[in-house]
DNA sequence: TTGACTTACTTCACATGTAAACGTATGCTA
DNA sequence: TAGCATACGTTTACATGTGAAGTAAGTCAA
């Protein structure tokens, strides 16, 4: 097919003529690599300064967005993991004493999370670190860079197909 | 879009002057989510179709490309996870008959795991789906934004700052 | 050769994640 | 109102990951 394919040495061909799913495969690869580095990083570096896990510190993230606390099942949404797992997490929090937890007066099988004191002063702390590590990470990345990046991860994240494209061409 | 410079309340500037560590907590997030569904669909097509997870699938294409056998110890550093890590891996896949394992001839301490027949026919199989899911997944993004996606991945790597720059200039 | 590191792997305790099976509370329908 | 389906959270069993401790084998200096 594709009319490339006589007289052309076999090497060049490959950029021309793409090995189906070759780019994603490589892209997934990349994609693994960047995550598991700065996965690891920022859990040690939570890990290490405030004894937080990067699991630890989504819930916590969550919680000081919805002020007014939220319920087991949302934060399994929100946080995209299984009710099991979210359980496990709000117990080892309740030990830390970074959240409470009080039945919904509405519906007795439901319970209410929130930050406590120390856990929203916690949150404040090392968001900020968190924050300024990974700005630390990427500082010889030009913005322009940082900038494409971003937009490009938004074109390849699934809801993107769905929305309305409002392109805002950059520059 | 955009025009709404003048006048503009701070609250809104901000994209002018931008918060330091802003955009890179964002690029975060959303590498976050990606990377958080395209995970969860592998492992799921993976484990349907194969009864392979992810982790197993990569022990099994690390075998697959170095046909003469791996030690334990370069195992784990190819899949940079810890050693520990590797040794239940490895249990779970003799029990599967996918691997083999054998005493290395010149050190005692060290074990060499290879692919079974068995391990070799399944990995290609669920290669080949393997990519045939990233390429579906993918099929409406241009193939451009797929290369610049690579590219800016690379781009943001560790390992990329150290490399001499040889950039290939699309199109 | 012996003694002291180092290396290779296993094991243990634990955190994080899933899926499936419960128990209990709600809510809808007949 | 009785009964059934659904929703909420917990528990269990398991996979995958870490870090630390333990065992056995290799290495090297004295």
């Amino acid at each position: 097919m594709i009319q490339t394919d006589w007289a052309m040495p076999a090497a060049l061909k490959e950029n021309v003529v793409p090995v189906p799913g070759q780019i994603e495969t490589r892209l997934w690869l990349q994609l693994l690599s960047l995550h598991g580095e700065l996965f690891a990083s920022l859990n040690s570096m939570l890990n290490s300064e405030f004894g937080l896990s990067l699991a630890k510190f989504d819930v916590l993230a969550q919680l000081d967005r919805y002020r007014d606390g939220l319920a087991l099942g949302q934060l399994s949404q929100n946080l995209k993991v299984t009710g099991g797992n979210v359980s496990g997490l709000v117990q080892r929090l309740l030990a830390d004493d970074l959240i409470s937890r009080e039945m919904s007066s509405e519906d007795r099988r439901s319970f209410i999370v929130r930050l406590t004191p120390k856990g929203e002063a916690l949150f404040r702390k090392a968001a900020e670190i968190h924050k300024k590590h990974l700005a630390k990470r990427f500082e010889n990345v030009p913005a322009r860079d940082l900038d494409s990046a971003l937009s490009v991860l938004k074109s390849l994240s699934s809801n993107d197909h769905t929305e309305s494209k409002k392109q805002s061409r950059k520059r």
